[in-house]
DNA sequence: CATTAACCCATGCGATCCCATGTCCACCCA
DNA sequence: TGGGTGGACATGGGATCGCATGGGTTAATG
């Protein structure tokens, strides 16, 4: 498939490296043979956006929609490609977070890599487990408006379940 | 008939495997040559959500009504895509069911799996019987009440009368 | 010369593949 | 009609491969 999904999360070793998880990584190969991934800080999470080939031309068409040499071209230029970081996936299949990255994210020992279709983004666990609270509440607020889920009218045994922990699926 | 219809309940083995129904695979055969699944924790039920290439375009179609960098977008893809999880089918028609799908619908030694037409669901045998129970009397509950005129509970004891009491807790 | 980044190798665990067994059902043939 | 036979399917176990991870060695950098 050609898009991100699912959640993963491995391990940040001394060095600062971590092996991107061989999905993402596969799908990164299907966008350009040089798989590498184009990274930056979350304008408003304590997280990492990242993607492919394909990100970058997504963000090339936002900014292709404003007039050349406009002031909103440029500030949305800066905002978004300025501070992305061009990360190598060496031979092992594993990438090198500067320091800079990991401390807007909080990144420690763990980082979890988040499917989210065309991009994916990359959280410290912890952080992300909360979001993912507040974003699946807003699905079940939102799902009746879209009509996914197609939850029969009887309700369940009630018992949603335990919440699983963020961890490799 | 591109559907999933009928219920079966095949064995869960140590290893986390357990046949998909070969019905059932039909059908994904048929949306895609690369037979795979996409799971994901139900919203508001002990049980899984599954379905085929179908489901997965279902998704993006969903989210491509909405802006790229909107908030709504980030948030819906966190719970759509980042909780899915493709499962690859093998050579004998099995899946591997990870540790997370399993604890949220309970799973122990056995899985049933419901057709719901476009997807399917999986569920624990004895959780999908109690629900099934419970659509049932309450199936039952709505025709007394169409035919006899309501038989309110709103009586002074509060009681629910001879009738066994619905086992939600 | 010290420090960091890129490369290579080793290892353990889990996932994937492959084969073997058992069971049920449809079909065939005496 | 009844016994035999072959195929589809579910299931179990062993073998193998890929992936994540840790450590060490060499090449760039200031």
């Amino acid at each position: 498939m050609d898009r991100f999904v699912s959640t993963f999360t491995n391990r940040l070793d001394a060095k600062g490296r971590v092996s991107v998880p061989a999905p993402f990584r596969a799908v990164l190969e299907r966008q350009s043979a040089a798989a590498s991934i184009y990274c930056y800080p979350a304008l408003d999470a304590p997280a990492l956006d990242a993607g492919g080939e394909s990100l970058a031309v997504t963000i090339d068409g936002l900014l292709a929609g404003l007039p050349d040499y406009s002031d909103e071209r440029d500030e949305l230029s800066v905002a978004l490609y300025g501070d992305v970081q061009l990360l190598g996936i060496d031979g092992d299949g594993r990438v090198v977070l500067s320091e800079s990255l990991r401390a807007h994210a909080g990144l420690e020992s763990q980082v979890t890599f988040v499917g989210l279709g065309q991009k994916f983004q990359i959280w410290a666990p912890e952080r992300f487990e909360e979001r993912r609270r507040v974003a699946r509440e807003k699905v079940r607020e939102t799902r009746k408006l879209i009509g996914i889920g197609q939850r029969s009218k009887i309700s369940g045994t009630g018992d949603a379940g335990p919440d699983d922990a963020p961890s490799n699926p």
